[in-house]
DNA sequence: AACGCTAATCTAAACGTTTCGATCATGTCA
DNA sequence: TGACATGATCGAAACGTTTAGATTAGCGTT
């Protein structure tokens, strides 16, 4: 910028004006700074502009694995959103790890992000810390935490499980096998307790050995899967609440020589572009992931707009349940759907 | 650091000495220091540094679209490779749009990224610009560029599709279909290279009615299949050059009354973590995308490390068939896919 | 002609670091 | 004991912007 008023024989600050247009300036010097601009090629130097304002237009994003479905089409709606807003976003995969999470947002909040999004893991209490002396607005995702009380968007995701296994005990299924994640965030909470309430409304018993916990990868669903199917009382249909664990869930149910939805009947938690058009078709809840995404960058755009000192707000989404020919009724054994 | 600085009686040049350990200070002051630090519980301003120092510890990343699996998974491994080596990754989409990358690729050297990583899109010429003047290293990924001489690392593409389609005809297919996303890219150039080659190579006509173009998307490949397979003289197998496209194909072939692989067969380019559990399972170009993620990275780290001045390298990496039971031996009506 | 008003422009300080060169003890050696 | 190297610490400039406040010029009023 100082080559540029040199050139244009005016000061920096008149440059400044010109390009921000905080300021009138004459028509002649205005000309001659654009010239001098397109001679020299000046970019505006955004760091140094971020450290006098003290706001850099860049906002974190943290997710647990971006290969997940869910997060791939979050994240994507999320990035749509805030390029419009002018906004760069720093994407940081957490790997469901908290010790990798919490360097991840020390290292955002380094870099001066003006805001944060984040579908949080493990415990909330350094998140809390964190959240609370970095005086950046901070939108949670997917995952709300106990005693942080911010802006939030989750899913009603014990409605949707419980719709879920309704929707299979309505099929005649006794013995409903749930593989979860483990049950200190908010959305596996919350599951667990839709599954619960659901057998617990149909006044089935809760069998513990049909609940088995995995860490959301497909290794771990292939494992609680393959335990279940082993026992001499398998369940006759199983509900994954985590999209990568139900991969390893078919596997084992191909490896155990089974096949579904003629020996077993399969949901899961988030849909995929997949589901349609493969066999089978798996009945899934799907989250209204477009909605999540605008309404997260919506919350979090606000605040930066200076809406700072409103009340938290949380939103909570409804899933849907995509009934597809993954599951039959219990017993059936001819094609037809129809319970 | 100034407040440090104070509480500590000590000059924020000695405080900086011991945070970046450019010089030795003795045990008391860095004692005074160390509980100052934590008593104000003080960061360090990386916006601040940048400025000085010249350098963010940020890196640009720009795709076409997270949601194809391909570059999910090499966002994935690229962003893991930058936060084990201390940096951020911002992360822009640009949607197979030519302006949106431009103003994107701005955004983050605006914003003084040390190194950008593109997947290019449209024609080179003002990447090539940008590239030239912003004096930052590039690799480019997936996707090389006419006159851009700079590190990339890319599929041998051609011959991978060279590959499929040899496997289609050596199961007797003679007319193979083929829909491929605009040619101004280097991928879909070279895979429709490969394509003509093989058939070339078997002696067989090149049937200028079975090659589709489309938009990347799963609605270009549903219309692309629907026009092909209402012609009189249809296709026996389809290859479909990008994965969200061969959704839209599967679609088309289920809506269109028929079925894969028992009326026709189906392959496409890139693998998919549910090709092995659905039916039918596709046959896929598989890219070693771990491996791409990873050289890109590294070929970017080496740069930032210092090595500017090396010549600029080109990775051709090999994809690989993955031959599952969605392409049956032409004419054939047994379950048996022995060729 | 003196005055005030407005619009255009400039000067200089500030943002929070890093780093060069200067300063100042302290101990060593002739 | 004086000269000198050594090691620890500090002062101040610099990175490239923004912006408050000062300055200047131009112009209409009285």
């Amino acid at each position: 910028m100082l080559h540029v008023a040199e050139a244009a024989r005016v000061s920096v600050a008149t440059v400044s004006a010109l390009i921000n247009g905080t300021a009138t300036v004459s028509p002649e010097l205005s000309q001659r700074i654009e010239q001098a601009i397109r001679d020299i090629g000046y970019k505006r130097n955004a760091i140094a502009r971020s450290l006098k304002m003290g706001t850099t237009r860049t906002i974190g994003l943290t997710v647990p694995h971006i290969t997940n479905p869910f997060f791939t089409d979050v994240v994507s709606v999320i990035q749509q959103a805030f390029d419009r807003a002018g906004y760069a976003v720093m994407l940081c995969c957490t790997d469901e790890d908290l010790n990798t999470q919490d360097d991840q947002i020390r290292l955002l909040l380094d870099r001066m992000v003006d805001g944060l999004i984040v579908a949080r893991v493990g415990d909330g209490a350094i998140l809390k810390r964190i959240v609370d002396d970095a005086n950046v607005p901070v939108v949670l995702l997917d995952r709300i935490c106990e005693g942080v009380d911010t802006d939030a968007v989750v899913l009603d995701n014990q409605r949707a499980v419980f719709d879920a296994i309704t929707y299979l005990i309505n099929l005649g299924h006794r013995r409903i096998g749930y593989i979860t994640g483990t049950s200190d965030i908010s959305p596996m909470h919350d599951r667990m307790a839709g599954y619960r309430e659901a057998l617990h409304a149909a006044g089935l018993p809760i069998a513990e050995e049909l609940i088995r916990f995995g860490n959301f990868h497909e290794i771990d669903g292939y494992n609680a899967t393959m335990q279940m199917l082993s026992s001499h009382d398998r369940p006759s249909a199983i509900f994954s609440a985590n999209n990568p664990m139900v991969i390893g869930t078919m596997k084992a149910i191909r490896d155990i020589g089974l096949s579904c939805p003629e020996d077993i009947s399969v949901a899961c938690f988030d849909d995929f572009p997949w589901s349609d058009v493969f066999q089978p078709q798996l009945t899934t809840v799907a989250q209204p992931v477009q909605a999540i995404g605008e309404q997260a960058a919506n919350l979090l755009l606000d605040r930066l707009a200076g809406n700072r000192d409103a009340p938290p707000r949380k939103l909570l989404l409804k899933g849907r349940l995509m009934i597809r020919n993954s599951c039959r009724p219990h017993g059936a054994t001819v094609q037809s759907v129809s319970a």
